[in-house]
DNA sequence: CTTCCTGCAAAGGATTTGCAAGCAC
DNA sequence: GTGCTTGCAAATCCTTTGCAGGAAG
């Protein structure tokens, strides 16, 4: 669950860019949260944890860090539908997509072989070279899908009928 | 190439709502719109194609027919990273994912068992009930990958643009 | 030193909302 | 008629930007 931790100095010179006190908070902040398992922070969120250690940081700093990380590719931002802000997580080396359940609206990381296939059939198939493979899937999470409307019969027995797996 | 066209009054109707000329026209427009080859409109874009047949038809109107025509599963809206605004288009009823080339800003549907397949292992392995599925690639399509940073050729250009998507 | 960064505050742009008048049913 | 809808305009909300002072290299 803990992440890398590359030191951000090293990333930011190489860069051309200067390492800063704002801009290694918020990468410490995107860390800790990385580590206490949230992720797919607003910008606002990611400012209040950046304020923990450190008040001072501005806002419009943390706006201008996780665009500078972005480009970097050391933050990936996601913008979900039905979702007022951008979201922002440590770019993970792994491929993974995003699971987001509409009613108790928790998201869900989910690591798999499916972006490695999509990617593979896009090249082949469609001569598309990917870059990057947004998946975002809207759905009912298993407590919210058998807690819901007892007029789903039919979905909530196929979850039950769900087998193990990573 | 054209869309479906239902009637949009039934569709109201059944859902309790009033059949108005704002909610028509930007029904039209949509329809106008998508069969011209035109999609992933954003609700200025929308909202010029309505005034080019009823221009009384107020913005605020537009958001909020769009915002209820999502809701009645009839359009689907999409926040493609890098773009400031919403897009919109007609839901089609097959699901289908977005293909963004990052050079050129084209914008290709797909359709295919990908989005199946992901279903699929949702229900079975996570025990999750999707409901929606919203794949974007972003990449580099052939004629940008091919050509890399050099002049767009009008002819490939061309046959991409009139693509046999969907 | 020189240039890049930051904090602050104000601007910007997309989307929403309060309200009174206007239609659909 | 009754109540959902609309137009209009102001309000929100997220994000960006201009600037002058401050820090990194």
């Amino acid at each position: 669950m803990s992440a890398p931790a590359r030191d951000l100095g090293a990333l930011l010179a190489g860069g051309g860019y200067r390492s800063t006190r704002p801009r290694q908070a918020v990468w410490d902040a995107l860390h800790r949260a990385s580590d206490g398992g949230a992720t797919h922070l607003t910008a606002d969120e990611v400012a209040r944890l950046v304020h923990e250690h450190d008040p001072e940081v501005n806002l419009a700093s943390v706006y201008r860090t996780l665009g500078l990380l972005r480009e970097l590719g050391l933050v990936r931002e996601s913008r979900l539908a039905g979702d007022e802000a951008s979201r922002w997580e440590l770019a993970h080396p792994d491929e993974h997509f995003h699971v987001v359940c509409d009613r108790c609206r928790r998201v869900d990381h989910h690591v798999g072989s499916l972006v490695a296939a999509i990617v593979d059939h896009l090249r082949s198939s469609h001569r598309f070279v990917p870059e990057r493979v947004d998946l975002v899937v809207h759905g009912h999470c298993v407590d919210c899908a058998a807690g819901a409307d007892a007029t789903m019969h039919g979905a909530t027995a196929a979850v039950a009928a769900a087998g193990p797996d990573s």
